[in-house]
DNA sequence: TGTTGAATGTTAGATGCGCTAACATGTGTT
DNA sequence: AACACATGTTAGCGCATCTAACATTCAACA
């Protein structure tokens, strides 16, 4: 990866440093990444970052930033097979973002544990809305409202809790270490249906 | 808290550390403390903490153990008032649940989401069975079974995965930063009793 | 009670990281 | 061609983790 540089300049650096940031995140973890890590994999000085951004902090947001994305691309992507408002729909969803969640775990953690400082950044929160947003569309609709309101927020919110958790109890093996033997996809079914009757 | 030690020994350090250690990860993050901060709370040198631990990793790893240790005693505490295998018991473990994370969401964070490095400890796994044993008797005793069998494990694993989701969407504020206004405990127990039922 | 080894503290220093200041090089505009 | 600006480098400060060598205290035993 320390790709020698035969110009001065690098060409798309910031870019190179955020692909460094994310590989070295989902490696060590975003609490042992290193901006010289970044900065050797990238095949620059220790110095060069600081052109880019304001701080180690600031290249782990990029990486957040970036990730939420694909976040929100995989989750628009997996609910496109289904007629909205389907319990089929939100079951997609929920293996969406299960299946986030353990493809990136360090990104994953980054958006969601660590990084608080970066919790009341405008973006960000923008971010989480549009995602939160998808699921909130899908609950309307399997309720069939065609706007969101309190009852729709109240059935949405268990949903998100149940996957979140899931989410974070896969990654941290919570399951392998306490040899629990549950197939996910199931799970996800089963209690998305239950959390949504009655 | 830096209290000149009037002995040149402390007394006791290892006890001294470890508190001063949680304090600062609760204080900051566990990906923000520092050794030398800890030894400064303590009033002992940078190299005294080597002595009673491997390294930074094996402080944090005390901490944690520890927080398992108060987080096992509040569920214990929890279920105390309660009938055994009733909707109520079952309720009062995941107000505890959620009740430590939020008291302790440092602690809470660096025994769930951080520090991977020690998931593999036997300690740590076998405090994880004790705490996740609670629940499954209670859930046990709920589907009127004297031991834990096919059904306890997959009725109680959804319950553990919300209530763990809920208490990370908590303390990582997101409820706050999307303007989500929900009452935690009727959250609880509405959604306890939705994946318990049919 | 005095000696002595083990336990637990200190200081000094090796190594590495985050970040800044001063300087170097390339790029794009006029 | 000349200049301003963007983006790279080197050198260095301050702080962190951890180790090695040394100091002090404690506790066990003669």
């Amino acid at each position: 990866m320390a790709a020698k540089r035969t110009h001065y300049h690098h060409g798309d650096l910031r870019a190179g440093l955020v692909e460094a940031t994310r590989q070295l995140v989902e490696d060590k973890g975003a609490d042992r990444f290193s901006v010289a890590d970044a900065c050797r994999a990238a095949g620059v000085s220790t110095a060069a970052p600081y052109r880019h951004f304001e701080d180690r902090d600031e290249m782990l947001l990029a990486v957040c930033s970036e990730g939420m994305e694909r976040f929100h691309d995989m989750m628009v992507e997996a609910q496109s097979g289904h007629t909205p408002g389907t319990l089929e729909a939100i079951n997609a969803l929920g293996r969406a973002y299960v299946k986030f969640a353990t493809s990136e775990p360090g990104v994953f953690r980054l958006c969601f544990g660590i990084a608080r400082e970066h919790h009341d950044n405008t973006e960000m929160i923008e971010r989480g809305m549009r995602n939160y947003g998808i699921l909130l569309s899908q609950v309307a609709a399997y309720f069939g409202k065609d706007q969101v309101d309190e009852q729709v927020l109240d059935r949405a919110f268990p949903l998100w809790t149940m996957v979140h958790g899931l989410s974070f109890l896969l990654i941290d093996e919570k399951m392998k270490t306490l040899n629990l033997d549950h197939d996910v996809d199931a799970l996800l079914r089963d209690n998305t249906r239950r959390l949504l009757a009655e």
